[in-house]
DNA sequence: CATTTATCTCCTACACCGTAGAACGTCAAG
DNA sequence: CTTGACGTTCTACGGTGTAGGAGATAAATG
């Protein structure tokens, strides 16, 4: 029955862990372009093919990493609170994206592929269906709530959200008062730009809306019975 | 008064614009991790330093590539009907992405450093002034919105609103009943999911989000005066 | 015990990458 | 014509992922 052996330790007692601790460290510091399989190996003192055994591929290596910070996520349990649920998760992501900037864009790249990281999801899936709202819309807006908190946090990592300096700001004046009246009235707006803020109005919204939704199908099915 | 003299024609007659053509071709077609600057210098019967002579780096050639692509997006013009017009902002970015799945990720990378596209923010920013919020909350409402619909947009060209396949629904069938309600609740309706009614759903319900918030600080102001 | 077998680790080698630096050719201005 | 600026190419360097194979080591088997 032993078709499949596999040592708990290895001859030089490394561990498949070790070396992913040791490449999400170098991903967290150098951010991808700076990270390669040859790196990894020489910060553990090790051939940079040992790494490839161990993990196949630097594409599934760098898997490895975007679920090993996945799981340092901590999820909040279901409360019964809808509402609060959605923001919990959505502040989850961002708290996440905010301590591994130059990680984040992964959970773009790999959770996309299929839903990796049930828990959180389920969370959010179970709140959408106690608004009770048909399983063909909780399932498309749980996506597309997904989507949306995954873009919130990363574009605030890529500086989308950061107040505009001085440099920008009159960049931003530079522009025709005629053709862009709106950009140049928040101009201000943009210097005390307050990206907490951004993030609860806009959840909220996004929550206030999910609630409208509710109402309004509930009120088209009374109209229907 | 022609201190930099700058060739319209080049000895070999060579374009700046053609070699961004083809550079843009290659990346459409094979993607970031296929694009490499001696490929571009390769199907441009050219060598790969004449290249970077013009774009200075694989980097900055990049950007302007992903700038490209913005510039061919369509945008409307404000209508005067602020939902209207965020929905249409919305869809010209998720057509966008749909067009060029592989280069749509850039938008994230580079539209961050400072909205670059100043003709799209430009209506959203008047769409939400229009709604009379007050100017801190329409541009942290704004640039979230933007960030939603780009989120989106890149979770889809990622796969994340595809309808899941018979392997992708068995794994969710596995997963512990107990744990997972929702997520198994939902299996059916991913399996025939509707991303075109996720995505009119979901901005719809950011947008009454925005609307029910208009009405609140409303009848606040109402009860402050 | 000895022997086989599976696994781990390392080495070498290959094809590819971005790009610095220098050389060369070509054109417009003086 | 001379001069100088600019476009193009060549060469070279240090880096990349990883295939293939050779040893080393431990566990399984006789």
């Amino acid at each position: 029955m032993s078709k499949t052996t596999v040592r708990n330790r290895s001859p030089r007692g490394l561990d498949r862990g070790d070396i992913l601790n040791a490449a999400f460290e170098l991903f967290v510091g150098e951010g991808e372009s700076g990270f390669s399989v040859r790196k990894v190996g020489a910060r553990m003192g090790i051939d940079p093919m040992t790494v490839l055994h161990h993990f196949g591929s630097k594409e599934e290596l760098i898997r490895k990493i975007a679920d090993r910070s996945l799981a340092e996520m901590t999820l909040p349990e279901s409360s019964g609170d809808w509402r609060a649920d959605l923001l919990r998760v959505a502040e989850a992501y961002r708290d996440l994206a905010r301590r591994y900037p130059r990680l984040f864009h992964l959970h773009f790249r790999y959770n996309a592929t299929g839903p990796a990281d049930h828990h959180s999801s389920e969370v959010v899936y179970r709140a959408l269906l106690e608004t009770g709202l048909p399983t063909a819309e909780a399932a498309g807006l749980g996506l597309a709530f997904y989507a949306f908190v995954l873009g919130f946090a990363l574009a605030e990592t890529e500086g989308l959200l950061r107040p505009v300096n001085d440099v920008q700001a009159q960049e931003l004046e530079a522009l025709d008062i005629e053709a862009y009246p709106g950009t140049r009235a928040l101009i201000p707006a943009f210097r005390t730009l307050d990206s907490d803020a951004a993030f609860h109005t806009a959840v909220g919204a996004f929550i206030d809306g999910i609630e409208t939704r509710c109402k309004t199908l509930g009120s088209q099915h009374k109209l229907l019975t």
